[in-house]
DNA sequence: TACCAGGTAAAAA
DNA sequence: TTTTTACATGGT
C-alpha cells in the first residue's frame, strides 16, 4: 500500500467540522464523516485512493491533515492533484467575508452567520456526479434518491480495497454509458432516468459532452442555459449542478421544495413560500443567493434556532 | 393505504 | 399553446 500525508491551509473563516456535517450520515464505503475525519474513495488520474481529511487548526486559522492511500505507486503529481482536488472540494480558497459583509442588513441572515460561522459548501469532484446525482434526486425525497444513489455508486463504481475493507469510487461515464437498463432498474431508478443517465453519459464518454469545461465559463447563467438544454435536464437540475459541482454562488434554485421550505421557516413563520415569493425574499442577497440558500438548508438541517 | 417528496418529458386536450 | 400524466423508493 502507499501512503502520502500532507497539510493544507484554508482561508479563514472556515468550521471543517460544521461544513462536514452534511455527510456524517453517508455510506463509508463511499463518502463519510466519521470520527471527525472526511473520508472519500476517488479517482486521481487513473489511479483510486482513499481521501481521508482531519482539521488540526481553529476555524480562525484553519489547518487540515490530508492522507491519501491507494494500492498503486503514488507520485509526486498525484500530491499535487490532491492538494488542488481538496481545496476544490471544501472551497479552501474561498473568503467567506464579503458574503457575510453582503448580508448585514438582513437579520434573520445574520443570526444564521453567527451560528454558522465559518460554514463552506462543499462540491462534488466532478461536475458529471453532480449532474447525474441531481437527475436522480428530481422530484422524490432525499432520503429515496440517496438509497438509489449508494446503489447505483456500489453497482458500477470501481472497487479500492485497503487493510481489509471494500470503497467505491463515483461511477465514471464510460462504465454508465455501458449499463442495462435492467441493472439499473435494481438499483431502484426509473427507466426513464436511467435513460437519461445512460445517453448523458454515453455523449460524454465519446467526448461530445464536455462538463468539466462549464467551470471555466464567468457566466453562470449561460452554464444553465446549455445544461437545459440536454434531455432530462430541466432549470432545477441545472441549477443545482451549477451550485455543487461548479461551486457557483450566485444561482438560487428558487423552485426547489427544500429551499422554500426553509425560507418558509425562517422568514415566514411556516407559512408556505411560493417560487416568486422565495425569489422575491433572496433578492437583497445579490450575487450570493446560492450560499444564503445554503445557510438555511444547513441550519434547517442542524435544527439551529434564532 | 394513500400520499407526498429538493422535476421532467411526452402525451393529451 | 396549455394542461395532464407517468414515474420510482422511503417515510408517515
Amino acid at each position: 500500500m502507499n501512503r502520502m500525508k500532507f497539510r493544507i491551509e484554508a482561508v479563514p473563516p472556515f468550521d471543517f467540522d460544521l461544513s462536514c456535517q452534511i455527510f456524517s450520515q453517508g455510506d463509508p464505503q463511499f463518502r463519510s464523516y466519521q470520527d471527525e475525519r472526511f473520508r472519500q474513495a476517488l479517482r486521481l488520474g487513473n489511479k483510486l485512493a482513499l481521501l481521508s481529511v482531519g482539521s488540526l487548526g481553529s476555524v480562525s486559522k484553519p489547518n487540515l491533515s490530508v492522507e491519501l492511500a491507494s494500492n498503486q505507486k503514488l507520485a509526486r503529481s498525484d500530491l499535487k492533484a490532491a492538494k488542488a482536488l481538496v481545496s476544490y472540494l471544501f472551497t479552501l480558497d474561498l473568503d467567506l467575508k464579503p458574503f457575510y459583509r453582503a448580508t448585514k442588513a438582513d437579520p434573520v441572515m445574520s443570526a444564521l452567520i453567527r451560528k454558522l460561522y465559518g460554514l463552506k459548501a462543499p462540491a462534488t469532484a466532478t461536475v458529471f456526479e453532480a449532474l447525474i446525482d441531481s437527475i436522480i434526486e428530481q422530484q422524490i425525497s432525499l432520503k429515496a434518491a440517496h438509497s438509489m444513489e449508494i446503489k447505483m455508486i456500489k453497482s458500477f463504481g470501481d472497487r479500492l480495497h485497503l487493510e481489509g475493507e471494500t470503497y467505491y469510487a463515483y461511477p465514471t461515464p464510460q462504465k454508465l454509458s455501458k449499463a442495462g437498463m435492467a441493472e439499473f432498474r435494481k438499483c431502484g431508478l426509473s427507466s426513464r432516468k436511467a435513460e437519461y443517465i445512460r445517453e448523458i453519459s454515453g455523449s460524454v464518454s465519446r467526448g461530445e459532452l464536455d462538463l468539466e469545461k462549464f467551470k471555466s465559463y464567468p457566466d453562470t447563467r449561460r452554464i444553465i442555459e446549455e445544461l437545459d438544454r440536454i434531455r432530462g435536464v430541466g432549470a432545477w437540475t441545472a441549477e443545482l449542478t451549477a451550485i455543487r459541482g461548479m461551486r457557483r454562488r450566485e444561482v438560487i434554485a428558487a423552485d426547489d421544495l427544500g429551499i422554500r421550505r426553509s425560507i418558509s421557516h425562517y422568514y415566514r413563520n411556516g407559512r408556505p413560500v411560493s417560487s416568486q415569493q422565495a425569489r422575491r425574499i433572496a433578492k437583497p442577497w445579490g450575487n450570493f443567493k446560492g450560499m444564503a440558500a445554503f445557510y438555511l438548508i444547513m441550519a434547517e438541517h442542524l435544527e439551529v434556532k434564532i
